[in-house]
This record gives structure tokens, sequence and C-alpha cells, in this order.
DNA sequence: GTATGATTTGACCAAAAGGTCAAACTCACG
DNA sequence: CGTGAGTTTGACCTTTTGGTCAAATCATAC
């Protein structure tokens, strides 16, 4: 592995085109249905040249998880508390939703490592994940209690947001066989939007 | 194998355990995280034991996923097209909420499926799920424009069911995560039935 | 242009995994 | 209580896979 001086111009071209191609394969394939190969070759290097840039399989699956976890939380660290409340909430979906279309690589490698009980990242989850959602679910509840939107559990409004986003890009082939020719995200941001301001908006000014 | 004539007591108590033990394995690593030998210790028999009873890994997974697709779709069959539109549905996403909580397991192999690309159910998907979603798209079509509930858009609608509910199964980890001790299910039905009362109640009853 | 470190690879290894098979064992039933 | 069908398994085979290594090649600073 080369050392951790200053990257060649190799080096930061062929680390980005492993993690792309491991963010392909691992996203499609899950953790342990992912081989070296694959990803070397969709990264266009032989299987040693990869390790030379990577100890080992866990150590890449490692890389483009954290990658990712950086990313992942941008979305909710920006719902501003001293925004209007509503259009704060639905703003948040809404960038969530983007995430679904435009990184549904990043999107399924998350959920494959979830599902299969998040054997490497629930660490974090209950760390890092827990404590930006406490402090989210704080504002929420703060506006609930000034009745500036409907009170609902704010822990589960948040679960739906990640889940109804989420579903467009980790079941996009079944989305896609029911709804046939229809692109998903031409209707979608236009349901969930009306899905929240129903929900949220508060009984006196309904 | 064992021929297709009547089943003696072992080969029905041992097939159950395989597809028992397949279902806890596969519905947690994966298809290809899976390995013959640990689904034949988990079903308490040696992998040539097992393979006595199924020719192959794939012949597994393919009964366990045809057993679950049969009694997957069961929820949505039942929304009756003559009963009170708002109550069938929310009758519908309750089903769906107790299928997330009690066969968690199931839900988590549709969901590894589908997300690796539903490799081997896509033909199901795009036929029958197809057909039976457009089916009761049609009756819940004819409620909305008979204003018996408000106007979205039925796929989505459906969509979203499908989403909200089975995330407490598919994404359990990340959710207790987040919620520390307290029990996702307590909430969870009243926070969906809030928001699809206030989502669906027409505009007129409001 | 050449020395030096960075990069690449063919050949190889050991472990894991799907699957086979013949021989041994068990069970139900007359 | 013996017999044939049903069941089980130890030993084995082959392929796949993660990973190693010494030797070869390449890039670039001097």
């Amino acid at each position: 592995m080369p050392e951790a001086r200053a990257p060649t111009r190799i080096q930061r071209k062929n680390r980005a085109a492993i993690l792309d191609a491991a963010l392909d394969v691992f996203s499609s394939q899950g953790f342990r249905g992912a081989t070296v190969d694959e990803i070397a070759t969709a990264a266009g290097l032989s299987k040693p040249n990869l390790l030379y840039y990577f100890p080992s399989k866990e150590a890449i699956h490692a890389a483009v998880l954290e990658q990712l976890l950086d990313t992942w939380l941008d979305p909710l660290r920006a719902l501003d508390p001293s925004g209007e409340p509503l259009e704060e909430i639905l703003a948040y979906m809404h960038r969530k939703l983007q995430m679904a279309r435009d990184l549904p690589r990043e999107s399924r490698l998350f959920a494959n490592e979830i599902v299969q009980g998040a054997p490497r990242i629930h660490d974090v989850l209950s760390t890092d994940l827990k404590a930006l959602v406490d402090e989210k679910v704080a504002v929420i509840r703060a506006w609930m209690d000034a009745g500036q939107i409907a009170q609902v559990h704010p822990y589960h409004l948040i679960f739906s947001i990640w889940s109804l986003t989420q579903h467009y890009a980790d079941f996009d082939v079944q989305v896609r066989a029911v709804l046939g020719p229809e692109d998903p995200f031409a209707a979608a941001p236009e349901f969930m939007e009306t899905l929240y301001r129903r929900l949220l908006t508060p009984p006196d000014q309904a």
C-alpha cells in the first residue's frame, strides 16, 4: 500500500477508480457477494494491482462506506432550526429524494449493509446517527409544541422520510416493474409533498 | 432427492427445517453470502444430507422465495372493493405492518433480493405483482373518482405503504439504534394511521 | 538519459465453498 | 426379525476466492 505521504497523480486516479468500482459492485452484490476480482476488473486494474492500493477487501469496503456516511447525513444536518418549520421539513424530504435519484448506488450500499444487520456500521448508527437525529428531533418537537406543525411522533416522522425516499432507490427494480414505462421520479415529489403537507399542517390552519 | 411421491414423516420434518434455516441464513446474508454448510448446520443436518433433499443452493433459495411470495401478496389481495374505502386502505396498511413485525425474516429476504436487482424474481414482479397492483389501483382510483378518498397518485400510495411498513423490518437495526429502548412497533401503528387518515380524508370532510 | 521510487503483473498458495458418491445406517412393515 | 426403501455421512473432487511475492515495467526528477 502506498505511503500516507502526498499521493501521486496515479494514486489519486486509481484510488478513485477503485472506490467507484467498489461502490458499483458492493451496492449490487453486497459485501459477501462481491469479489475482489470483479472490483478490480470494473476499475480497469488487475487484482494484485488493486491490492497494492488497498490491503484487503474489507479495507475497500470500509473506505467506500466511510466516504458514503460522510455525505449521507448532510441533508438532515442542513435542517435549519431557524427556518420556517413545514418548509424546512419539506426541503429535507426533497433533498433526500434527490439523493435517491442521483445516488442510488450509495443508497443501495447502505440498504445492503443495514438489511444484513449493519455488522460494520452499527457503532456509527448508535452514536453519530443517533446523536444527529436526537438533535433534530428536539428542533421538530419545539416546532410542534409551538403549534407551527401538527403533533406526530417525531422519530417516526423522520423514519418515514428515510423510508419513502430511499424506497425509490433501493426498490427501484420493483417500482419500475409495477409502474411500467412511467418515470418513478416524475410523480414522487408531488405525492410526497402532498403527503407531508397534509400530515404536518397544524389543525388550526386546515 | 426424494421422489415426488407421498413424502415421509422424516421428509416433511427435514424439508421444513431446511426451509426455515435457509430463511434465516438467506435473509441475513443474501444469496451469495449464504453457504450451504451454514444452512445445513442451522437445520441440524450435514451438508450432503441437506443436498439429499434439495439438489442445489439455488433450489433451496427458489423454494424459500416461492413459499414467501405465496403469502407476501395476501394483504393486498384482501383489499375489498366493496368495503369502506378509507378503512380498507388503513386495514391493508395495518396488515402489512403486522407482517413486518411478525415476519421480519421474510421481509428482509425480499429486500435483499430486490436491492440486488431481483435477478431471480424479476419476472414475477412484472407479471403477477404488476397485475395485482394494477387491479387494486383501479379500485382505488374508482374510490377517488367517487370522492370517497382524496385524489393522490394511486401507485405511489401503494409504494408508500410498502416502504413505510417494510422499513420497520428491513431497517430494524437502524430504527432501534436511533430509537433506543423504545419498541418501534409501539408508536408505529398510530403514526401511520394518522398519516394515511390525513392524506386520504377527502377535502369536503376535512 | 539514467537512477530511483512507484506501479504493474504472472505465478502461486491456502482456505472456502458447491457438489458427488459409495458405503453405512435406520426405519417401517409384512 | 428380516428386507428393501429411505436416510445419513466421511471422504473426496473441483472451482472460486482472498491474498502474497518476486520480478518486471514505468514515471519522473535530476
